[in-house]
DNA sequence: CACAAAATCAAACGCTAGTTCGAAAATTGC
DNA sequence: GCAATTTTCGAACTAGCGTTTGATTTTGTG
């Protein structure tokens, strides 16, 4: 009888994959489902038999783009010794914030270039996922204030849009083959922690850092 | 006789910013001339009579939102004294960067939606226009760097991107009536300068203090 | 007021969108 | 290897798209 089997779950992700690439190339209308059939080596009114509308493919793009960066941020944070430090939380936590959004980028861009022109349940529906996401940061950011490690003059909550809007940007300029992930994650970690001054004039010679003299493509800014 | 006058400038500009609204809300592909008429008290033929085509809007929308930026941040950065360090001058522009995307949000976001999807061509001018903007942040940061002010371990060309990634973020959660737009302002400059860290315990005591200005020779920038 | 120029309108055009549905093909259990 | 089931197809439908065009209204000037 009636029997689940692979074969259909892997086009439903086949066609889920080609959804997302899709969408973060031509935004939400410009998406079209013959485009989409396409990309996944199928016909329009095959992708019906798995996702009973378009609303139905964007609104699982989003929700999956948001559960993998929550899923992998978590992990991270678990996967740290039971004493660690605020900045060690901090520094692992953008880290995987990192390495998430940007291995995940297909996903991670058409959630953002979508979320704004999608139908309003769906979007309140996956920002409900993303305050879940923005509330482990507080826990964070708090703790480490509330242990002394960071400067109690700084409103937790800014700080959170700040490091997440940097590190949400990211995904507009990286690409492969460039800079290294952790490159980014390490100098963008030193940059919030400890600032762009030179604080001492005297004793500058304690950073044992080495210069990095990759040279770049001019990257896309604003 | 012939005489331009100003109706046509004004209908124009009623256009332009109707279509800013409606391009951000949906999309480049979302958004239809019939929609943007209807924000602009217009029948969709008529803006045809201003704009020869949907692709000659979303450029002219695209082209002012980078140009009202790169106006308010040379304007600002012109406003300040001879000698203004390497942290007044990153200030500054801070500020007159978030100021200018905040108050111009619509232009900001519609910008920020569309870039991906509209046409290459269209694409490429902006560009352009946005990588002049680049350096101007970068010859900010490298002259400040070169005068001693900020790390010499720190790449300024990720410094501007987490910088100006941050702040381009804001047009996402920023909401007029909650925080003022010189609060988030100031509490991002101390950030990106100081940090997180609280140095007043181990650190040296020599400067935790923030001298508003240094004393030194104008540095060479722009 | 009259009338030409400027600005807007209403209707229509060809095209492509999301979606539906019965038929065809591929896959599976026995 | 066959019949039942799952999966895919292809054609069709309606709706709405950007754009064009000739007619119509509004405006500024003598």
């Amino acid at each position: 009888m009636a029997k689940k089997l692979a074969k259909s779950a892997v086009s439903q992700k086949r066609v889920l994959d080609a959804a997302a690439r899709i969408f973060r190339d031509y935004g939400y209308a410009g998406t079209t489902m013959r485009t989409i059939a396409d990309e996944a080596d199928l016909k329009a009114g095959s992708i019906y038999y798995h996702y009973k509308s378009k609303d139905e493919l964007i609104s699982a793009v989003l929700d999956l783009s948001i559960r993998l960066l929550i899923d992998d941020v978590k992990g991270a944070l678990a996967a740290l010794p039971e004493g660690a430090s605020g900045r060690d939380r901090v520094q692992a936590a953008m880290h995987a914030h990192l390495s998430s959004i940007l291995t995940n980028g297909d996903y991670t861009l058409s959630s953002r270039r979508v979320i704004g022109q999608v139908p309003e349940s769906i979007r309140n529906q996956n920002m409900r996922l993303r305050d879940s996401y923005a509330a482990i940061w507080q826990d964070i950011l708090k703790g480490a204030q509330a242990g002394g490690e960071f400067r109690a003059s700084a409103n937790m909550s800014l700080v959170r849009l700040f490091v997440l809007g940097a590190l949400n940007w990211t995904v507009e300029w990286f690409k492969p083959g460039g800079r290294s992930i952790e490159e980014v994650a390490s100098e963008f970690t030193d940059l919030i922690l400890d600032g762009l001054s030179d604080k001492s004039a005297a004793d500058s010679a304690v950073s044992p850092v080495k210069p990095k003299m990759r040279a770049q493509a001019p990257s896309r800014v604003v």
